[in-house]
DNA sequence: GCGAGTTAACCGTCCAGACGGTACAGTAGG
DNA sequence: CCTACTGTACCGTCTGGACGGTTAACTCGC
């Protein structure tokens, strides 16, 4: 579909020259497509941002779902870890595109608590598993602004060990 | 410092109007000063985003410092939940603000790296301190997303036991 | 099987407004 | 006289978005 080619571009665009890059005539651009059909696709600017946002949310659930772990924690790391390693689901550029107007960031703060709280009652030792969901955060947040500090097969262990 | 005031400023207005509100009228309005007066201080608006971010890094060093824990890992711990609990250090919003133009998370990206590994291979456990650091990245990343998530007592508790 | 009508997908141009930044004259305090 | 501003006026550029085409595929009555 010509919409996930836009909002990759718009992404790509984000990932590498940072959010005052994000122009609808960069992205135009950048997909091989004019401006009218860029706009098109997406409304406005807000829409294009807003799409971002919800695929990314969609992808990740999505990833996790597929991981088919035995808790939820489990299905979690590893599709953090993938999505870290394989440098798919470009979340540090998407964000910040839509740092611009805070209001565009509620949907991945619903997101966000429901990655940090989703089945923790029901896990064996939930205080850990928060632990762990919280490495996890903060491994792709580390990953994505300098990847060369971590050993991810060690931490991944490491995690692993603690569940 | 009036310098100072400016940035409180920006800083304020990044986290309860986003990024695409940081302009300098807004910025000069918000500190009571004028136009004129803002741009004597910062010559141009990268040289205040860059003002942001160094105070940032050299506030939080300090922060860590101060703590005068055994070990850096614990002082980070310590720093992180003193930082977010109080709501002094509003990173996110500084980031955000800085993500217009990647050049200028340079510095951020430096002291991230010192953040994760300096003292490392010199504490008792380097891999547990570093799930640690980690886990302290992540709790700062969901603070200030959604503060209500996370039981920072236990979550702290927990980790003070890993180390 | 063919012309007409419809729709989806897209192009290229234009414009009003916002924003960063400049220039400059003035001024209150020390 | 200097520092630290204020206030106003202004400029050039960029950007979001509106708008009026255009092309191609598809549908449907006849």
């Amino acid at each position: 579909m010509r919409r996930d080619e836009l909002l990759d571009a718009a992404e790509a665009l984000l990932q590498d020259q940072g959010a005052q890059a994000l122009t609808l005539a960069a992205v135009a651009e950048r997909a091989g497509v004019s401006k009218g059909g860029l706009l098109y696709h997406f409304a406005s600017k807000e829409a294009l941002v807003k799409g971002m946002i919800e695929r990314l949310i969609a992808d990740f659930d999505a990833l996790i779902e597929a991981q088919g772990e035995s808790t939820y924690t489990r299905s979690y790391l590893a599709a953090t870890f993938e999505a870290v390693e394989t440098g798919r689901l470009r979340r540090w550029a998407v964000v910040t595109g839509a740092a611009g107007d805070p209001a565009l960031l509620a949907p991945l703060r619903e997101a966000m608590a429901r990655w940090m709280r989703q089945g923790l009652d029901d896990e064996p030792d939930p205080p850990a598993s928060q632990i762990v969901r919280l490495a996890c955060e903060g491994v792709w947040e580390v990953a994505t602004h300098c990847a060369a500090i971590i050993d991810f097969a060690a931490v991944r262990a490491r995690l692993l060990a603690l569940l």
